[in-house]
Formats: C-alpha cells, structure tokens, sequence
DNA sequence: GTAGGGTTAG
C-alpha cells in the first residue's frame, strides 16, 4: 500500500519535472538562447514526445532548420502535433517548398496541417497556390477561414477578401479585425468602422486596427477620439496613435503623446527617432535614442539615418562605429546609410573598410548596396574602383548604370559618360530622368554644347522622358557656360515649369564668369527672392555691386542680410589622414590641433607662389578689407588650410585628396593649380558640384565649371 | 509543456 503510494507520488513529481523542464525548453528558445534549450533537453532522462517537439520548434524559431529536421529524424515515436510543427517551422522560415514536402508525406492531417500549409503559401504571396489547397480542405474551420481571408487582404486583392468574408459561415473577433484592417488599408474607412461597430465583442487588436487605420488615412484627430475612449491600451495601441501624429508630421504632438506613453516599446522610440530627425530635432532623437535601454538594429540604423541625412557624418560615422563595437551584425540599412555616409566624408579607407565586410558578408551582389558602393567609390574620388564594382555585376539596372554615368560626368570624363550611355541604351536598358542629368552635365562640364543640345532634344523625342526643372538647369549650364547667355535666359523663359533656385544660380554663375554684370543683376535678383535665408546669393549680388562700383547698393545689402539675420554658411574642407578625417573651416574659430605648423606652411607656401607669379585676386572675397586684409582672409579659405596639411602629413606621390562643401572660389583654383606645380603633388579637390584633378599647374576641369 | 489566424516600424 505504501510503497505504491511512494510510486505514485513519484510519478506525480516525475511528471511535473517533465513538464517544467518543457516549458524551459520553449523559455529558452523564445529568449534565443537555444544552447542553454538544447542542455535541457539532454539532461531529461526519459524524454517524452512534448520534449521532443519542444527542441525541434526551439531550432526553428532560433533559424536552424536542419538541426530541427535531424532531431525530427531521430524521434523514437512521433504524433500529428511533432509533425504539424515540423510543416509551421518550415513555413516560418521561408521554406515553403520542404513544408510542401513533410506535407505529403505524413501519416495523416487535420485542420491544423492543412492551415499551416494554407498560411505558408500566403506567406510567400503564391495566392493562387494557397487557394487550390484551402478548397480542398476535407473540413474548415474560423482559422483556416482567416488565414485565407488573410493572404487575399495581403496582397491588396480586397473584392476577393470581400467575397470570402461574406462567405465565412462563423466570423469571430480575429476575423473581422483583419478584415477591418484590409479596408483600411483601401482606405475603405466608412466600411471598416462599420465591422468595428457592428462587432460582437472587441478586444485590444480591434481597437488598435481601427485606430491605426484612421492614423495611417491622415485623420489623426479621429484616431485619438478612438484612442480616448478604448478600454484597455497596450505599447502596440500607443505606438499606432504615436505613428499618426508622426506621419502627419504633427512633431509637436507626437512628443507630447510619447511623453506620455507608459511603455515606450523599441517600436514607439525608433519611429520618434526618425520623426524628430525629419523634423530637424536631431539633439531630441538623441536623447530617445540614449534613453532606450534596448537598442535594436532598427534603433541604430534610425540613429545614423537621422545624422547621415542632416549632413552630421562624423556623429553618422562615430554611431556606426559604435554600433560595431556593441558586436552588433552589420545590416542592410545601416549599411547603405553609412556607406553614404562615407561617400559624403570621402572616406576612402572607411569605405573600403565596409566594403570589406559587406564581402565577408556576402551582402555585396545585390544591385542596391552595389550601386551605393559605385557612387561612394566616386564621390571619393576612386573611378578605378567603382568601374570595378560595376563591371563584377552582371546584371546591371538603371540605378547602376546611373551610378557610373553619374560619376563619371562628376569627374569631367564627357567621353565616358557618353560612352557608358550608349552602351547603356544599346543594351536596351531605358534611360531615366537621372541618366539624363549625368549625361547633360558632363556635357556642361566639358562644354559639348551641340551633343548636349542634341540629347535634350532626343531625351524628349526618342527616350520619352520628360524634362525637369533638373535638366533645364543643365542646359542653362551648358549654354551659360559656353558664354551663350541670351540663349540661356530664353531657355529659362521657355521652361514649362517655374525656374527654381538651381537654375538660376547656374544662370548667376555663368553670367559671372562672362562678367555679364546686368543679367547678374537678374539672376540675383530672383535668387534672393527663391532662397532668402541662402547668403551666398548676397555675397555674389554684393560681388556684382561692388564690381559694378555700385557701392550704396553694397550697404545696403549688408543691411538687409544683417536684419534678416543671414549668416554665410561657413566654407569647410576636410581630409583623410591616417584613417582620420580632419576638418578645416576657413576662420579661426576652431583651429585645428596643429594650426601653427600649418599656417607656417602655407606661409612657406605664399612664397613659392609669388615666386611663380601668383598674385591673389581679392574679387572673391565679400568682406569689405583693404588689400593686405584680404590676402591673409583668401590664405585662410579651408581648401587652402586642408591642402597643406595634406602636403605636412601625407608621404610624396601619394594624391592628395581633399573635400569641400562649398564650391571652390577662383581664387583658390588658381593658388591650387600653383600649389599642385611648385609641390608636384597631384590635388584632388571635390567640391560642392564636381571633381578638379590639379597636375601639373593645370586642372581637369580646364577652368571651366 | 509542443502544431494553425488578427494590431505598431523600416
């Protein structure tokens, strides 16, 4: 009696031990740790079937289909539920076709495997597939109904959706939120609001399917009625109301919602992120994005994004780097960000770094990060290199083949660029609107007027692009530049659409180089009309006074600029030394580190020039300084500074390469042809527009851009 | 304790 007591109170134990081990087993593998899953599983001394198609979901959910599968064929005993699992962990990891497989070849279905494999072709968007097989369904039940009803909805095919729905015999709470859900996504508000108030019972899903329908359908204010009134919210519920306000770029609201929120979920933060970034509240995102205690992958590529596109790239750069050392996987977003990011530095070593690991990676035979990496090759001035990164894709799109068209138009190579345009359209690839810009700047830059002229007539007639007012600012360009103002201006005249301030200010700088001070006059004119806050558009109009002796007009310009409170935008250069970039602004508001030695080099530097006949021309300078003044204010422009740093820190015969964000003054043009002949260095400059090779006294672009 | 459905982002 006693002893089977004992046995029975053994078992009893036994079993609960079995089953808490089980539930450790799905803990881990739920939390990742499918190690620490798997050592459980091993210390069970008698596994039961539960242990079993606990370890194999685990390898599923943790991305290890085949570790699953070999457990799966080392069952002792298996039931419909081991091999139900075996069909949904194939399905969850994208392979439909295994799934299809262990299907066909099971003992015997029921609803379940029949759902899961229904779920798995909607999964993969084959609608059609999914459909065969939910109408042969021996017997259906609400989920099976759903899943279909789900995949319909998915791919946007609602008439369908529509008619199944009506069709379902039972519709519980899950299928009529997706279907809400499915009207909203048409914009079908009307319909879906009327589901929700019809429903039986509503839970948290329904409410937050309603609500972020209004907030994705710009009736915000709607939503937050719907969002006051719900009875229970979650962190899902929140940041649906929170992406609204985001969406509709109400900033302000945004904040003072996600203030509010109770859980601000990974979701709700990255969004904020993002939204303050778009909004210019860059020190805002960065006081979420510390705050977050968790950071995805999704969190930090948020965090570049903001940076990369408000031009911060050293932040850009530091959070990526950052990220790295967190040991966190490089991921597509953040690799094309920053792989921007070093096209805008210039960063040659960094971006040779990165695309380093997007080998290792295996991320690099995609068209996208290929493209990316074509123009960072480009933008830092390495055509060798991008050819080569464009000549290992075989299978080149538009966006490639811009890519290269582009870069060599950015570096004055006219012949090339009409080359790889040929070759392009001969291939039958269609020419877009970007391929033109490349196409007609480098005939800009190379003043190929007649091909130019010819291909914005074909561009219309035979390649049936229309042209934007980006391409009227290349004509306007190419035409300027060649001297061909009148024609210029008509073209500007002509323009279907209002002239922006790009086209002006091409307009401006040719009338400048052609010292054509009254259509100057114009061009400045509606410049300073286009981009009041721009204050390089008073400095040229203030040029042209000061030109044109016109110095009252010169007074009061500055008046004006003063009371509106326009500031220049500070010139800065930077270069690469020691995988290092250093900036220079062209004050001395922030020296660099080792100014002094710098400023006794381009002293020593002055003096070969004069030597050469250099004489610096004062034109260029806005401030109103007499002649010795002005001088020492050219010697300090930050191309200047950055050169001779290059020349100080970077051994003989290496190129010096430097960026700036502005385009480069006259003046230092000419000092830099002299730099690049009495140091016999080769310069490369970037500046705001396009590449200058200085070699020898003499630059690529032949002094004209 | 193990198998199938609905809500937030890029």
């Amino acid at each position: 009696m006693c002893r089977w007591v004992l046995i029975l109170r053994w078992r009893k134990c036994y079993s609960t031990l079995a089953i808490t081990a089980n539930s450790k087993i799905a803990e881990y593998a739920r939390l990742g740790q499918i190690d620490n899953a798997r050592r459980v599983f091993d210390h069970i001394p008698h596994k039961g079937v539960v242990s079993w198609n606990s370890i194999i979901a685990g390898y599923f959910q943790n991305k290890q289909p085949s570790e699953a599968q070999s457990l799966f064929d080392q069952m002792p005993d298996r039931n419909l539920v081991s091999w139900n699992g075996l069909i949904s962990g194939y399905v969850k990891n994208g392979m439909v076709d295994e799934a299809r497989k262990v299907f066909d070849e099971m003992p015997e279905r029921n609803v379940v495997s029949w759902t899961a494999m229904v779920r798995g072709y909607v999964e993969e968007g084959l609608v059609s597939e999914a459909e065969a097989l939910f109408w042969q369904m021996p017997e259906k039940n609400v989920v099976s109904w759903t899943v279909m009803l789900g995949g319909l909805i998915q791919q946007g095919k609602m008439e369908e959706a529509q008619r199944l729905y009506d069709m379902m015999p039972v519709k519980d709470v899950v299928a009529r939120t997706s279907m809400v859900g499915g009207l909203c996504q048409e914009g079908r508000l009307g319909e879906a609001r009327e589901i929700f108030d019809n429903m039986p019972h509503r839970n948290v899903f329904s409410w937050t399917s309603m609500i972020s329908g209004y907030a994705q359908n710009e009736k915000v204010d709607l939503a937050r009625k719907l969002f006051e009134v719900m009875p229970e919210k979650n962190e899902v519920s929140w940041t649906a109301m929170l992406m609204g306000y985001i969406q509709s770029e109400r900033i302000e609201e945004a904040l003072e919602l996600f203030d509010a929120m109770p859980i601000k979920s990974i979701v709700a933060c990255n969004a904020m992120i993002l939204g303050l970034g778009k909004n210019g509240k860059v020190t805002r995102a960065r006081r979420i994005f510390d705050s977050m205690r968790v950071k995805d992958d999704a969190a930090w590529n948020a965090m570049i994004k903001v940076y990369e596109r408000k031009g911060f790239d050293l932040e850009a750069f530091d959070m990526f780097r950052c990220m790295q050392r967190q040991g966190l996987r490089l991921n597509f977003p953040s690799l094309i960000s920053v792989l921007s990011v070093c096209a805008s530095l210039a960063s040659v070593n960094h971006g040779r770094q990165i695309h380093a690991q997007l080998l290792r990676s295996k991320l690099d035979d995609d068209v996208y990060v290929s493209s990316v990496l074509i123009t960072m090759y480009v933008k830092c001035g390495d055509l060798i290199k991008a050819k080569q990164v464009f000549d290992r894709f075989s299978l080149k799109d538009v966006v490639m083949w811009n890519s290269i068209i582009t870069g060599y138009a950015q570096h004055g190579l006219a012949d090339e660029t009409l080359q790889a345009f040929r070759e392009m359209c001969s291939l039958g690839i269609a020419a877009d609107a970007v391929t033109f810009v490349g196409v007609l700047s480098a005939c800009s830059y190379t003043g190929k007027v007649k091909e130019g002229k010819e291909i914005f007539e074909a561009m219309k007639s035979k390649y049936l692009v229309d042209p934007g007012t980006e391409h009227y600012a290349c004509m306007v360009d190419l035409l300027g530049r060649a001297g061909h103002l009148v024609e210029a201006m008509d073209m500007i005249n002509k323009m279907p659409v209002e002239a922006d301030a790009i086209v002006w200010g091409s307009f401006m700088a040719a009338c400048r180089n052609h010292m054509n001070l009254d259509l100057a006059e114009v061009a400045a004119k509606q410049l300073l009309q286009l981009e009041p806050q721009n204050a390089g558009h008073y400095v040229l109009l203030s040029n042209i006074f000061a030109s044109k002796g016109k110095w009252g007009d010169v007074a009061k310009l500055r008046k004006h600029m003063r009371l509106r409170k326009v500031s220049r935008s500070p010139g800065c250069s930077w270069i690469e030394v020691d995988k290092k970039v250093h900036m220079f602004t062209g004050g001395e508001h922030m020296p660099h580190p080792e100014h002094p030695m710098i400023v006794e080099k381009l002293e020593s530097l002055a003096a070969l020039l004069r030597e050469a006949g250099y004489v610096p021309d004062g034109s260029f300078v806005l401030h109103d300084l007499d002649e010795e003044e002005k001088v020492r204010s050219l010697g300090h422009h930050s191309e200047k500074l950055a050169i001779a740093y290059g020349l100080l820190k970077l051994p003989g015969g290496m190129p010096i390469r430097v960026m700036k964000n502005l385009r480069v003054c006259g003046d230092c043009h000419v000092a830099i042809k002299l730099i690049s002949k009495v140091t016999g260095r080769l310069i490369i400059l970037r500046d705001a527009n396009r590449f200058h090779h200085f070699e020898d006294g003499v630059c690529s672009c032949n002094d004209y851009w």
